[in-house]
RNA sequence: GGGCGAUUAGCUCAAUUGGCAGAGCACCUCGUUUACACCGAGGGGGUUACAGGUUCGAGUCCUGUAUCGCCCA
């Protein structure tokens, strides 16, 4: 670029051409070599959902990761990222549904003649939108300049992930750590699936509270007739079970009352009167209510029933502190299968659960004659029913709390149905017999060890041997939940800011069950098939057949054992069965697909069409063994045991795959040569081998894999082996209960070590209103707009300066209209990250590289350099340190901040300015090496933060200077990406330069600030404002006045005077401005320019300013206290301070005196 | 209901072990000077939400209140 020619960054002339660089260049495709662990560095991205878009969540979050893995890249770490994108089951699956509903006017269901046939269009049509927009994701972490690793994209439906999830999922099951059962979900009766709890959101809406009466059956004289309840949703009526008391109303209402009273006295004038009202309502109460309360408890407590109306089901009465009867009509409907409460409340009392709903949302046959019905109508009905009986009380309008689903926008129904969950709470000795899996065995048997020690009295006495709780702990042995909570305990790994540390403790330790299966199509299926015995049948089940039972699954197992080593896959099946619930089938769970492909093979009754093998050689052996070979025999007689096979339709909740995506993206199951569970390993002998196709939610489209028999061993795992555990996980907060705890759950149970040692949780960005970003406020700001208006680098700059440790940021959002008459969502925020490039580039291209004519660098010994210089390289010693230690810490912001300091203040704004003067001189060949000395630097430590004007610029700068440095010249590395990462030498540290410096400019900015009041004067008089002072005295001793004697040259044109004069003694000229710097005085005869009574307003009121400063400190000096008291340095601090106050306000009071 | 966080300049946020309350934007004045108007020089602007307490000293520690937000029920 010609010089004089100016040009401002444009950051689309250079991203996509350096991105490609990089690429191109393999930088971001590292294999794994012989650096020990800890020159590596490694990243999991948490996966975005493939079908959606980023948003500037995600754009701060792969910013952080970025950071973090280009310094280490450039410290010569060997680093890997992992890049990839999540199924998100429910939301992907309803998002293609929305769209096929919309164009084509169908459902999934319509989408095929047979059930299986709709499925399987619908999950083709899944995979077919996934193709046309997974892309975006990654299109758009390229756009952000991230360097993942994108050869080793993954997704968490690919065939790793999913041999993964089914090895997990066998393991647990044969763990016994996943069980069916009957629960209350969250119901979409739109999507027909069970979702989970953060998949639902509150929302207020107007519906009514009736008021009902059931009658009591025989009452006596002087008992109540009916019971008065009261609910929001009727129709449940048809499934109620028991109607709840309180088992002390009298009691529960003093208890209440005294409460409010308390309450009362402490409460403000605002809140007293709802108090009242309070109060009054429940003396009103003890009138009117209590009297039934306590004869319908009496009733209760003698076993007495009520008739449930409509259907007319004989219900009890029950006693339970859930009836508040300081609240509704004091008595509660109880329906366990449609309430989250009276779920609780039955299984405390043993109440029957009825269920009288159907997936889709009707009234089921227990509804009686509601049956068909949709639950709207059935509600209307019932309570039009209801009038006719005469046993409607009265109808109020309420605002009802009503959870919604997020994917349908449904309302949710609670619904009792059977699900799969995974054991999270402690085990009993019997559960945890069963465990085979390594690690977590081991931490059992470490559990019982401890426990046994803790029976000797310990050092503090406490442990007492037959204490109650010293024998309850004895029996708790850590189950899934315990596991991750001792891996934290214990330091495994650290949570950035550390107050997350007890989210995740809190979360993990009520270690509720996780329900992990989704009646959704769309995700891996659960690989579980349900054999049905022949003859055995009825829940009740005399001992005799019982007996015969347990013969049955054993045989049946034996069977599928020699099955599995016919098919090349032994060990790979595993039956089931709870007794209790179950008596007539049991559960065989399969680890390979191949494994179930023979249970599909005997399901659909040897059709061979369907039969999927491997390879040509397995077809063989299955065809001829399993079917035919009258040697064997083993399929005739799996079928005798078996009337039936059917596969589980359910599919596994999109968290079950992501909690195994730190190892499953790595190559497990495959063997570490460090491995810690080598037992495992040969528990699984068998056959492991490639799989012919995805397990589930299948490709139909999907190429055979090539044939040939797989190795008989585990394949190897060097991902894995080398780069696990990963060093950082970065993610938001919300997810570290979905997420984070069941990542270390999976990864301790399956590799025995946590997945990461950092988890860095980065804040929440908010609109300015601090509302979050959503699409339906309008107010989200897509990173990939933020791009094209301001570049990717300004997009990363401000967002890393926004992440401090706070737990969340406001980003003011402004709609603009774009020329193409689109209206994007922009900040202005982003335009600090933008002029921070620009000055970057300005500074380089515009200024070092043209003055770069006639560089020629050598060894040089910084120390013989002059003050300017020595001043930079100490700066930049400390930018460095401060770098360093703002990212170890992971504090983005400190270290964004601590770059946009060095560079633009200290680099340009000064050290840049001072050069000016020098490049003419004989100090021109060192000024010229170590400006470039220092830009390389500033453009290493730049880089993770703004990757691509840094490249940009480092392409520049190395044509003209391609060899850099003080002591040793080096020549720079072709690109900046794999340049090495500065140190800090703290050698260049001098802080008597520093301070030398400071004089230096204070003495220019006190000039400067004369300049200025006095143009502004001249401004108000109209008269034209000056560019330089004539003539400014500084009148100085010693240290001082030598050094600004031999920097007057430079200080002149900076602190814009003319003729600069110094010296111990020199004369006040008069008329003049002054100011004082530490102990220099500085004059500047302004007489001829200004109105002087002005000037001396405002000297003024300088001098009164310092006299207040002066006075706080005295008052600070003259406290006894704090002289005896504070800290030494400090006083010395303030007395010194003091002494330099005060003989300022002299020198500026002398001054003054003559201004006029 | 439980937990966590926030409240500092008009706005968005800093402030290390308690020790002189700062930055960017916006605003005001001046300036197109030889890298940069996406710029430079200078300036105004604060009862650190409120009420107590600890301390020689509190934005910082403790207690309480208010408002806002998030997470979990």
């Amino acid at each position: 670029m010609a010089k004089g020619e100016s040009k401002s960054y444009t950051p689309a002339e250079h991203e996509r051409r350096i991105f490609k660089q990089w690429e191109d260049g393999g930088y971001f495709h590292p294999m794994p070599d012989d650096r020990p662990p800890e020159k590596r560095f490694s990243m999991v991205i948490p996966p975005p959902n493939v079908t959606g878009a980023l948003h500037l969540g995600h754009a701060l979050n792969n910013t952080l990761q970025d950071i973090l893995i280009r310094r280490k890249r450039m410290e010569g770490r060997n680093t890997f990222w992992l890049v990839g994108t999540d199924h998100a089951g429910i939301a992907t699956q309803a998002t293609v549904e929305k769209h096929i509903k919309k164009t084509e006017h169908k459902s999934r269901h319509d989408l095929g003649d047979t059930p299986e046939a709709a499925r399987e269009e619908m999950v083709r049509r899944i995979w077919a939108w996934k193709e046309q927009y997974g892309g975006r994701i990654v299109e758009q972490l390229k756009l952000m300049g991230c360097s993942c690793d994108y050869q080793r994209e993954r997704f968490t439906l690919d065939e790793g992930c999913a041999k993964a999830v089914r090895e997990t999922f066998f393991k647990m099951f044969r763990d016994g750590l996943i069980y069916r059962g009957k629960r209350l979900v969250n119901w979409d009766t739109q999507l027909q699936t069970a979702v989970a709890d953060d998949e639902v959101y509150h929302e207020q809406v107007k519906g009514h509270f009736y008021h009902f009466k059931y009658p009591v059956i025989d009452p006596q004289p002087g008992e109540p007739t009916h019971v008065h309840i009261a609910t929001t949703r009727p129709e449940t009526l048809l499934g109620d079970t028991a109607v709840a008391i309180h088992p002390e109303p009298d009691a529960a209402l003093e208890v209440a009352e005294t409460q409010l009273q308390v309450k009362l006295r402490e409460a403000t004038e605002k809140e007293r009167p709802a108090i009242q009202a309070q109060l009054e309502d429940i003396a009103e109460r003890k009138n009117s209510l209590l009297p039934t309360l306590l004869k319908l408890r009496d009733l209760a407590r003698a076993g007495r029933k009520v008739m449930l109306p409509l259907v007319n089901r004989k219900i009890p009465l029950i006693l339970d502190e859930w009836a508040d009867p300081s609240l509704g009509t004091g008595c509660v409907k109880i329906t366990p299968a449609h309430d989250f409460n009276d779920y609780e409340v039955g299984h405390r009392h043993e109440l029957p659960m009825v269920n009288m709903l159907t997936p889709d949302g009707r009234v089921n046959e227990n509804g009686g004659p509601y049956k068909g019905m949709k639950l709207a109508d059935a509600r209307k009905k019932v309570v039009e029913d209801l009038e006719q009986l005469g046993l409607v009380e009265k109808i109020e309008d309420r605002l009802i709390d009503l959870a919604h689903s997020d994917r349908s926008n449904t309302p949710i129904e609670p619904y009792l149905s059977d699900q799969w969950f995974v054991k999270m709470g402690d085990l009993t000795e019997e559960e945890a017999a069963r465990v085979q899996t390594p690690y977590l065995k081991e931490s059992i048997a470490r559990a019982r060890a401890a426990s046994q020690r803790s029976d000797e009295p310990g050092p503090s006495g406490r442990a007492v041997p037959d204490s109650p709780a010293t024998l309850e702990s004895k029996q708790k042995l850590p189950g899934l939940a315990q596991i991750a909570i001792d891996a934290v305990k214990r330091g495994d790994f650290r949570f950035h800011p550390a107050r997350y540390e007890k989210t995740y403790l809190d979360w993990l330790g009520e270690k509720r069950d996780w329900c992990i299966s989704r009646q959704l199509w769309w995700g891996h299926r659960i690989p579980v098939w349900k054999a049905t015995f022949r003859n055995i049948g009825g829940s009740e089940l005399p001992s005799e057949q019982r007996k015969q039972l347990r013969g049955l699954v054993a045989e049946l197992e034996n069977s599928l054992q020699e099955l599995g080593q016919i098919a090349g896959c032994q060990g790979e099946f595993f039956a089931w069965i709870d007794e209790e619930a179950s008596p007539s089938f049991c559960y065989v769970c399969c680890k390979s697909e191949h494994a179930s492909n023979q249970l599909e093979a005997i399901a659909s009754g040897m059709n061979r069409a369907r039969m999927v093998a491997p390879n040509q050689a397995d077809r063989v052996v299955v065809d001829a063994i399993a079917f035919d070979d009258p040697r064997t025999n083993v399929t005739r007689r799996i079928r005798e045991h078996a009337r039936e096979f059917e596969q589980d339709p359910d599919v596994l909740d999109t968290w079950f795959s992501s909690a195994l995506w730190p190892h499953s993206t790595l190559g497990w199951p495959g063997e570490m040569s460090s491995v810690y569970n080598q037992a495992d390993a040969d528990d699984g002998r068998g056959a492991a081998r490639p799989e012919g196709r995805g397990f589930s939610s299948r490709r139909p489209s999907d190429e055979p894999r090539p044939s040939g028999r797989a190795a008989p061993t585990k394949p190897a795992a060097p991902l894995l082996d080398y780069y696990y555990p990963t060093n950082v996980l970065s993610t938001a907060r919300e997810i570290i209960t979905l997420w984070v705890a069941r990542m270390v759950i999976t990864g301790l149970y399956n590799v025995g070590e946590v997945p990461f040692r950092d988890v860095v949780i980065h804040p929440v960005i908010q609109d300015g209103q601090g509302r979050k970003m959503s699409k339906t406020l309008g107010n989200g700001v897509d990173p990939v707009d933020i791009i094209e208006e301001y570049g990717a680098d300004a997009l990363r700059y401000t967002l890393a300066e926004l992440a401090t440790e706070t737990q969340d940021i406001r980003l003011p959002v402004k709609p603009k209209k774009l020329p193409d008459g689109r209206t994007i969502n922009v900040s202005e925020k982003f335009e600090k990250g933008r002029n921070f490039c620009n000055k970057l580039w300005q500074a380089s291209t515009g200024f070092v590289i043209p003055n770069l004519d006639g560089y020629a660098p050598k060894p040089l010994d910084p120390a013989t350099l002059g003050l300017v210089d020595r001043w930079i390289l100490s700066r930049l010693t400390a930018c460095i340190a401060q770098v360093n230690d703002a990212l170890d810490r992971y504090r983005f912001s400190e270290a964004a901040g601590a770059l946009y300091r060095f560079m633009w203040d200290e680099y340009c704004s000064w050290y840049i300015e001072m050069t000016k003067p020098r490049l003419t001189g004989s100090e021109r060949a060192a000024a010229q090496q170590v400006l470039v000395h220092v830009l390389d630097q500033l453009l290493r430590l730049l880089h993770p933060v703004i990757p691509f004007v840094t490249e940009a610029v480092w392409a520049e700068l190395a044509r003209i200077a391609p060899s850099r440095g003080l002591r040793e010249l080096k020549p720079a590395e072709p690109l900046l990406v794999a340049a090495a990462w500065p140190t800090a030498e703290s050698a260049l540290r001098d802080e008597a330069v520093e301070r030398q410096m400071e004089e230096l400019q204070d003495v220019i900015r006190s000039s400067r600030d004369i300049r200025t009041v006095v143009n502004e004067h001249r401004g108000r008089a109209k008269a034209a404002s000056l560019r330089m002072l004539p003539r400014v005295v500084i009148r100085a001793d010693g240290e001082a006045r030598r050094l600004i004697d031999g920097y007057k040259d430079f200080i002149r044109p900076l602190a814009g005077c003319e003729l600069l004069e110094v010296g111990p003694d020199l004369a006040k000229p008069p008329g003049a401005m002054s100011r004082v710097c530490g102990t220099m005085q500085i004059f500047a005869p302004v007489g001829d320019l200004v109105d002087l009574a002005e000037m001396r307003r405002s000297d003024q009121a300088r001098l009164d300013d310092l006299r207040q400063v002066l006075a706080r400190e005295q008052a600070r000096l003259s406290n006894d206290d704090f002289v005896r008291r504070a800290d030494p340095g400090i006083v010395e601090q303030a007395k010194t301070r003091a002494a330099e106050l005060s003989s300022q306000i002299q020198m500026l009071e002398s001054s003054l005196a003559d201004l006029a």
